[in-house]
DNA sequence: GTAAATATACTAAATGTTTAGTAGATTGTC
DNA sequence: GACAATCTACTAAACATTTAGTATATTTAC
């Protein structure tokens, strides 16, 4: 299996926590932090962690008694490429066509503009100076 | 079944045939078009098909023997929901966060970023103008 | 040292996804 | 009108996802 399957909500959602607490939780810390109200079977938890293991996107190590998990791939690295293989699924590739959606969409404030505008403008500073 | 159900992957691929089609194609418009080379079978594109319209995205009228199948929402009006439901879950629905990630990625080119910023422009000239 | 707590491993049920086969109805051709 | 082609409806198998129970091992507290 490998490690470009796409995550799930639920692996989503338990691999969120495991970054958010950092290092290697186990699966008690990832329960007590993401699901404190007992929302979801500690068992549950266990299954999902093991299946993102065989996914590998997390590695697993047994100390005593318990097994952690770390995560084999930073949240950065996950988001980047769910982002490029949706760019390229809806936009063709094309990040001016993506912006462009999601400008034209209702939500964007100017304050948002200008904020955007602002890391563009530092990107391309950035981009120069690497051109010369 | 809510309209806001995400879709597979298959599911992705037979829509966008349909939206590139356009009107109501049936579902030998669809396998004709999308796999030409026979990667389906008809009856594999007839279920998920219909699965789809079980789902709301296709709205199905029979003529004759024949059904035909209307899509509810644009391609456009999809990747919306899709694009807003990733930037709340990756991003806390911050949409300069977002821009941020893209624009950090070394996928970006000047050319691109001069696309962008005058896309920026359009929009905060909409908005100003609405804003008086 | 026995009981309680906790962890794992294994199992499994319900549901969804992906794929496609088969049976039966309709239509077109000679 | 019989035969072939085509369409639908129904069925279903293989696999993944989501959820959690049960059995068993280990540790801890008295």
């Amino acid at each position: 299996m490998p490690i470009t399957d796409k995550l799930t909500p639920v692996e989503w959602e338990i691999m969120e926590a495991i970054w958010k607490l950092g290092g290697a939780p186990s699966v008690r810390d990832v329960l007590e932090h993401a699901f404190p109200e007992g929302q979801k079977a500690y068992t549950t938890i266990q299954t999902v962690m093991n299946i993102l293991e065989k996914k590998g996107l997390l590695k697993r190590k047994k100390q005593g008694l318990v097994n952690f998990y770390k995560p084999t791939k930073s949240r950065d690295q996950m988001v980047n490429s769910e982002l490029s293989s949706l760019v390229s699924r809806m936009f063709q590739g094309s990040i001016p066509a993506f912006a462009n959606h999601l400008i034209k969409s209702d939500d964007i404030t100017l304050e948002e503009i200008e904020k955007i505008k602002i890391l563009l403008d530092a990107k391309e500073a950035e981009l120069k100076g690497n051109e010369s």
